[in-house]
DNA sequence: TTTTATCGTTGACAGATGTAAACACAAGCG
DNA sequence: CGCTTGTGTTTACATCTGTCAACGATAAAA
């Protein structure tokens, strides 16, 4: 399991799922996987699979005639990978409160909400009164008017 | 302020976000801003504000000889719309942790914390033991083998 | 062993993205 | 009134992505 930086496709992250979910599988399995979410051809998922491997986010190994396709990335290295991706675009401002709306929006098991529950009450002392924002440069203020949480 | 459905590139996010925090601004000023971050050609920021203007982000005014830019889309909704595209991608069963993995990294306001502890207290009493896979489709269930939280 | 069903490999192609040079044009300068 | 300068417009182009059809090789079936 690599945790090289390697990006993936939404369509590409839709094969790795099933990849990560079920371990090693052949073509043939993923081809009827996919098919119950996605309306995709046979050509399309083994172009697909091919790309994956070919960025080494997949392995192959050969027996018969077939190959075996098993992932190469961690799932969770993956996974903080876009969500940080996607994170480091946002004003360091607003990240809070899109927090706050994902929690709100996630479906959360006890398990987790105690887990962010200790992290935040950890947090807590020692946080800001308020988080700048970071979408400009250098001296570059935001303008009060503009750049403020509503 | 339209709310419709315009996917940003992450190039066009970098520009999206100057202007967000600007309000109106001519290219040039745009141009100034963003090369105090990235290392773009006056082009390249051109084209980008032209493509953005044509995906109707940005509205125009002319003035004299140039345009005064600014956003026809909300921060706020353009925000929620690439967090949730991002963590639509995810095993429903893995967003939790990924969730207190964010809230770990980002840095939050004490108001930030206090918003999040109030939804968590709330979402508790309600919480599900585990939330399930959601990778395969229909009755395709999750091997234990390899879908579990670790 | 001839036919057929399976897999994997090649080649394609339109549209999106990142990047940028070259060009056109109006306004102010000399 | 040409010339330079600041702005917007065109054109370009290599990649990356989403989607496939067609082709080739080989195991399985007849």
């Amino acid at each position: 399991m690599t945790t090289a930086k390697i990006n993936l496709t939404p369509a590409e992250w839709e094969i790795m799922r099933i990849i990560w979910t079920k371990g090693a599988i052949t073509s043939n399995e993923v081809i009827t996987l996919i098919q119950g979410k996605k309306n995709w051809s046979e050509s399309t998922i083994k172009t697909l699979l091919r790309r994956l491997v070919k960025k080494t986010a997949l392995a192959t190994a050969k027996v018969g005639r077939k190959f075996i396709y098993s992932a190469e990335i961690d799932e969770n290295s993956a996974i903080d990978q876009i969500t940080d991706d996607t994170f480091s675009r946002l004003c360091e401002m607003k990240k809070g409160a899109e927090l706050a709306k994902l929690i709100t929006s996630t479906t959360l098991s006890k398990h987790d909400i105690q887990t962010m529950q200790a992290i935040l009450a950890k947090k807590l002392a020692t946080a800001p009164e308020k988080v700048a924002c970071n979408c400009l440069s250098g001296e570059n203020q935001c303008d009060p008017k503009y750049c403020e949480v509503e």
